[in-house]
Order: C-alpha cells, then structure tokens, then sequence
DNA sequence: CGTTATCTTGACCGTCGTCAAACAGGGTGG
DNA sequence: CCACCCTGTTTGACGACGGTCAAGATAACG
C-alpha cells in the first residue's frame, strides 16, 4: 500500500513536478485499517495526527446539546480526513468511518518540512483547503435556502461530481457510501423525510436506485432540481 | 489610517515578533471607502483583490436559482474581506458592505512575499482559515440541528464573543450590524421568524434591547439556549 | 438461519413560511 | 421645522413543509 491516492489527489490542485511526487510518496507514514463505524479523531482530543484516506469513506460531524447531529464533511480517498490536523493539535468535531477504510497516518513533520521546500506541494494543499470551504458554504446554502427535495438531489450531484473526479463512478452510475439517516445528517433532514424524497425523485424518473447503487437518467434534469453548478468544487 | 486593526487581528492568531509587526504594517496597500451595501467581489468575477477591513463589517453571501439568499459568513474589522483571493483569482459568492466600511487593498505580492518569508505571519494567517472553517461548521450544525430560537440565541452569542475579543463589545452590551432579514439569511430563517423570535427572547428577560444594541443580562443562560461554547472561535 | 440495521410507509402534528398590513425611525427636501 | 418617504420592525391569520411516532418489509451480516 502507498502514498498513491493522496499524490492523484493533490495532483488535480496543482501542477506537481515528478521531484514533487517522488517526495510526497516517500513520505513517512504508517498504514492503518479502520472498521466501519470506527472513530479517527474525537472532539476535544489532544493530540491528533495527520491522517489520509488511501481508500474509503470518512465523515467529520458535530453534536447539538439537545442530542441533534450535523455531519459536516465527506472524506473522500486521497483526502486528510481532518485537515487542520496538519497544524493544530485540537479539533472541534469528531472523524467516524463511513465504510471500511485504509488509511495513511503520515508524519506531520515530514510533511510539514516537505510544504516548507516545494511551492507546488505547498499549493496544492492551500487549494484543498479552499475547496473544502466552498463545499461548506455551498452545503451552507443546500441546508439553509433549498427545499428538502432540492436538498437530497444536491447531495446526489455533489457526491457523483466528486466521485466521479476520483474515478470512483463509472460515468453512469455509483454506489452512496451513506445511509438515508447519515444523508439526513448531512441536509438537516430526518431520514423519514429523505425517504420520502429518493421515493419521490425514482418515481418521477430523476434518478434510478439498484440498493445504493444510483443513475441519473438525465443529468441536466437533476442538476436543474438541485440548483447544482459543479464549479464550486474547482477553483 | 494604518493597517494597525489588521496586525492587531492576526497578533491573536500568532505570536508575532515586533519585526512582524512593523513589516506586515508596513505593507503597501491603497485605502478604499466602501457604502453600506455596495460590492467588495461578486461570485464569478476575474481578477479579485485582496481586502483587509479596517473598520465596518462585511458579509459574503450565496444565493439559490429559486432566489433564496445565504450569507456565508460575516467579516468584521481586521479581517480579510475574502480570504481566498490572496491565492486565487475568482470567487463563488459574493461579499458586501453591511455598515460603511474603510478598507485596505493590499498588494497581494507583497503580502505573499512577507508569508514566505516570515514563519509567523503565515501561521497567523493559517489560522486565521481554521478559525473560518470551525464557524462556517459550526453554521452547518446551528442551521441543521437547531431550532429557530437556539438559532438567534448562538448567532447573538458569536457575535457577541467576536467583537468582544475585537473590543467592539464593551462587555456589557454590543451592537448588531446586521438587519433581522439578515439575520434571517444567516441561519435559514425568515426575516418574520427570526422576529417573533427575538421577541420572545426579549419577553422572557434572556436578552434586553435598545434599538439594535443588545445585552445579555444573564449569559450562562442565552449559552444554555443556544448551544453555544465558544471554544470554536479560538482553535 | 437468526439477528440487527436499514429502508419504507402511514397518520398526525408542530414549527416555521407566506401574505398582508400597520407602525416606528431616520434621513431628505421643500 | 415639518411633511414625506424609505427601510426596517412588528403583529396576525392561515397554510405547508417537514418532524414525530409507530409498525412492517428488506436487506445485510455473523
């Protein structure tokens, strides 16, 4: 197992030399396997390490007082499960697999050193974090302002569109790694009600369902729901 | 005028040096008056500008192809209109004058030098985004997962501690720069609602008000109410 | 093959949105 | 100095979207 995903990964947000690529690969790391279910990083924890998914899903989510939870970020393969771990050693929401993963603990000093000499690598880095803040405020607007059929078809477009890059769906079709409570979640929804609303979009033909397994017959037709516009997941 | 609230603002983020200090305050910068409600960016536009504010507030705002609106985010002095642009050149939402503002355009070279150079601007200014981010989440969890009057508490909450720490807050009481039809866009609420609720946070004695000044006469019980912890405003 | 998590559906209810109108304040111009 | 207007605040009546509760059907998993 290597370093492989996070370098394709970084690669799409910056031009990376091979010296660039050479140096992030060789980069220190140990290789951990993580259950589903299983926590990455804890609220409030001292002491967190520099992790990126090599392959599955992750989530980092928040909880009210009253007992609500908010999940506030997707983790995807070759994405650090909690980016600001490279820098600080706290961390205000908590990190769970969402699917079985493997993961890479990579040495934050290596790493660190590493950003400090290559100007390619230190962008690359810069540009992810800027993505992941278009994604919260576009997810701030999905929550905020869309209606909660909207909503569900946002999900489903943002999902496919990141996936997709990644390589992660056929172009066709791919798998949620969600359940309907863990998109509920994500939209600020109950799972009764995204029940209702995946019932409504495969009835009216929007998208078609095989288990988690999702198409979109007509991308146009469900971007148009969503009020979906892929750019914000490139600057 | 001087770029002094914008060194200030970041010396909480870092220790910075004297010699930080008089370098980032010696920075090159062009001073601009802006009028309540005019454009500092708009989502889409080209070539966008590094802006400090030095006094007033901003906000950046999305908005839904139904016409929904959805302010991202509030800016107060002493912070970076956008702090994307200092790396990149185009924008996904939109950032205005919410008061009249005097503002700094700093040459964005420049300051990119000084953060290459000197280690501790740039952890100020990295921090400075995680800070952005742990509120933007922090957003996602109050809009999600709270109920419309725990939602007008921890906004009042926020605003309350952030210019507090900006000594814009003289402790006892502060005042709003924000209409309740803004307030409305923050949290996903209408402008209606997020009155009736102040209302009934007024009726029962957990806030006092004077036109748009505000007072907590008991802030342990407006936290219990909203939520709040303000641990995420200082990672 | 049994057990548990997830999905699905229905009935009912409450929070919040919508629409509309009155009211307060603050600035402008006559 | 007062009349006027514009923006923002306040209030009421009504309806809809989405939440809650509960039960049954499927699917996943050991």
């Amino acid at each position: 197992m290597s370093l492989d995903t996070m370098v394709r990964q970084l690669g799409r947000h910056a031009e990376l030399s091979d010296d660039d690529r050479r140096a992030l690969a060789g980069l220190p790391f140990i290789r951990r396997v993580v259950k589903i279910g299983h926590y990455l990083a804890r609220a409030g924890d001292q002491a967190c390490e520099h992790i990126v998914l090599l392959s599955g899903y992750a989530h980092q989510h928040k909880t009210a007082s009253a007992g609500g939870r908010q999940i506030v970020s997707i983790r995807m393969p070759g994405e650090a499960v909690s980016s600001a771990c490279l820098f600080i050693d706290r961390v205000d929401y908590n990190a769970q697999a969402l699917t079985p993963i493997e993961a890479a603990v990579v040495q934050r000093d290596a790493l660190r050193d590493l950003i400090a000499a290559r100007p390619a690598v230190s962008k690359a880095i810069l540009m992810a974090t800027l993505i992941d803040a278009a994604i919260s405020s576009e997810w701030l607007l999905n929550i905020g302002r869309r209606s909660a059929i909207a909503r569900v078809a946002h999900l489903l477009c943002e999902l496919a569109a990141r996936m997709d890059t990644i390589g992660l769906a056929d172009g066709a079709s791919y798998q949620v790694p969600l359940t309907q409570e863990q998109m509920a979640d994500i939209l600020g929804l109950t799972g009764v009600h995204v029940n209702r609303m995946m019932k409504q979009l495969t009835e009216s033909g929007v998208i078609a369902r095989h288990g988690r397994c999702i198409q979109f017959p007509d991308r146009d037709r469900i971007a148009r729901i969503a009020g979906f516009d892929a750019r914000y997941l490139r600057p």
